[in-house]
DNA sequence: GCTCAAATTCTGTTTACATC
DNA sequence: GATGTAAACAGAATTTGAGC
């Protein structure tokens, strides 16, 4: 039993003859016939009279016509909820990002996304790379932006497209006598410094720690801050150096708040990926978004 | 686990015939 | 003549199983 025979009993019901009703559904009066008597059998009871040329309801198909025709309502009604719902995920991305590209990438990334493709919508979820690709795996996510690094790179599950490298720079206040030194400070002045820096649980301060020992030197670590604006409104204040994403501290490098320390040896940082599901799992809008975003950065 | 061919099932059409 | 039923048939879709 299915809807096009409980359509086919309406319309027969409707029209009372099995010809027209197949006239209107477009099939042959023996399909239609057919599609009437496998009902009947289905239920176990004769749904027509035949009286003469004209059919006419028995009762139990009086009793089935009102239940019927609730289910045929029902069902057009659950494929425009479909229908709909797909409609609206064709305009939607879900976009996940790691805590870096978040702050200093996406903002601008999304607003001019959206203003080339105004019938598209973003939305935003936040976590860390792992919980970013977790989500992508659970379909949470449809395209994620993450930091990665050389140990982490190669560990890619999804399609991946590099966007940018953002070096890791060593940072002072611009009261900082590094600030107007005429020479780089040298190794053994870059192990003399106190540090801001992030916790130790974090890929920067992992990677800073490396070097260090890379190089032979103590890390004095004065303040240990999650937040990089916390860590770089210490820096301001004179409170040590830091060592942060070129991206993190760009703008306010810029405005002469902050300034880069040359540091040659420190040949350190992250790739930015875009990183998704295969391109034929992906809807039209996810696509789009993809393809701007690897023509802005690739 | 994937691919592909064969077998099976499903669905509809055509045609012949019965009933009114 | 109009309409419905039954049988034979065709094509599409689905299932199954072998081979890789």
């Amino acid at each position: 039993m299915d809807v096009i025979k409980l359509k086919a009993f309406c319309t027969v019901a409707a029209l009372r003859s099995i010809s027209k009703a197949a006239e209107v559904l477009y099939y042959t009066q023996p399909a239609v016939s057919a599609q009437i008597r496998e009902l009947e059998n289905a239920y176990g009871a004769r749904l027509f009279r035949r009286v003469g040329q004209q059919l006419d309801l028995t009762v139990a198909g009086e009793a089935l016509l009102p239940q019927a025709t609730q289910l045929l309502e029902t069902f057009e009604l659950s494929r425009q909820v479909v229908a709909d719902t797909v409609e609206q995920a064709q305009k939607t991305v879900t976009l996940g990002a790691s805590t870096m590209p978040v702050t200093h990438l996406v903002p601008e990334l999304i607003a001019s996304f959206q203003r080339s493709h105004p019938g598209i919508t973003v939305s935003l979820v936040t976590g860390s790379a792992a919980q970013i690709e977790h989500m992508i795996i659970t379909g949470d996510v449809d395209v994620g932006i993450l930091g990665r690094t050389g140990a982490t790179r190669g560990k890619v599950r999804f399609i991946q497209h590099d966007l940018l490298y953002d070096p890791l720079v060593v940072v002072a206040g611009s009261s900082h006598p590094w600030a107007e030194a005429e020479k780089p400070p040298s190794l053994k002045e870059i192990g003399q410094e106190r540090y801001v820096l992030p916790p130790a649980n974090t890929l920067t301060r992992r990677f800073v720690e490396k070097w260090f020992r890379r190089h032979g030197l103590h890390l004095d670590v004065a303040y240990e801050l999650i937040n990089t604006e916390a860590i770089k409104r210490m820096v301001m204040q004179g409170h040590g150096v830091t060592i942060l994403g070129n991206l993190v501290v760009a703008q306010e490098v810029e405005a002469g708040w902050l300034r880069k320390i040359p540091c040659e040896p420190l040949d350190i940082g992250r790739t930015i990926c875009l990183v998704h599901q295969q391109e034929s799992e992906l809807p039209s809008a996810v696509c789009d978004f993809c393809n701007f975003v690897t023509e802005q950065y690739g």
